[in-house]
DNA sequence: TAAGTGCGTCGTT
DNA sequence: AACGACGCACTTA
């Protein structure tokens, strides 16, 4: 089930699943999945709305630079095993803080598998509230970025986080 | 600084 | 078997 998120930089597209908030997408985006068409929030199963506010709520939070003080669930069922590793990783990284690609690979024990880590973070279904764009490339040089590296920077600044030129 | 080449590495398709 | 949101060690402008 789709449901549309409201926010000063654009209306991102939550997709729910009966186990939570399963893929968030940004603004303008083809939708990728599901029939392209979002259900109006008071029409959506109570749970469902309950979910949305929080997912609303924590993403408003976040690109207002705050730590959100509460998720919805988050189903990454659809992961491999060694993508929901990289997504637990990601999800203890800071506000305001990163790691490279191959400190993440470090933090999951396969420090050799920082390029496999890159793919899991692109492969990562709910960006910013797991929060991919925390991880930079050696040197904190930027990276790349699924969603468009506009939008990296831009999440990047929210938290205050600087880049190397 | 910046741009290019090459290679090790490993999960995914 | 081929392909990356990597990282490192280079070389060349």
């Amino acid at each position: 089930m789709t449901l549309l998120v409201p926010t000063s930089l654009g209306t991102f597209v939550a997709h729910y699943s009966a186990q939570g908030l399963a893929r968030l997408d940004f603004p303008n985006r083809p939708t990728s999945d599901d029939d392209g068409k979002s259900t109006a929030a008071d029409l959506a199963p109570a749970q469902i709305r309950r979910w949305h506010t929080l997912t609303s709520k924590a993403l408003n939070e976040m690109l207002a630079g705050r730590a959100p003080k509460s998720l919805p669930p988050l189903d990454i069922s659809a992961g491999t095993q060694f993508q929901r590793r990289v997504w637990q990783a990601l999800r203890e990284i800071g506000m305001g803080t990163t790691k490279s690609y191959a400190q993440v690979a470090d933090a999951i024990g396969k420090p050799r598998a920082t390029r496999a880590v890159g793919g899991a973070c692109g492969a990562n279904p709910i960006p910013v509230l797991i929060p991919c764009h925390r991880v930079l490339a050696a040197n904190q040089r930027l990276g790349g970025f699924g969603g468009g590296l506009d939008w990296k920077r831009r999440l990047l600044a929210c938290e205050g986080i600087e880049l190397f030129a």
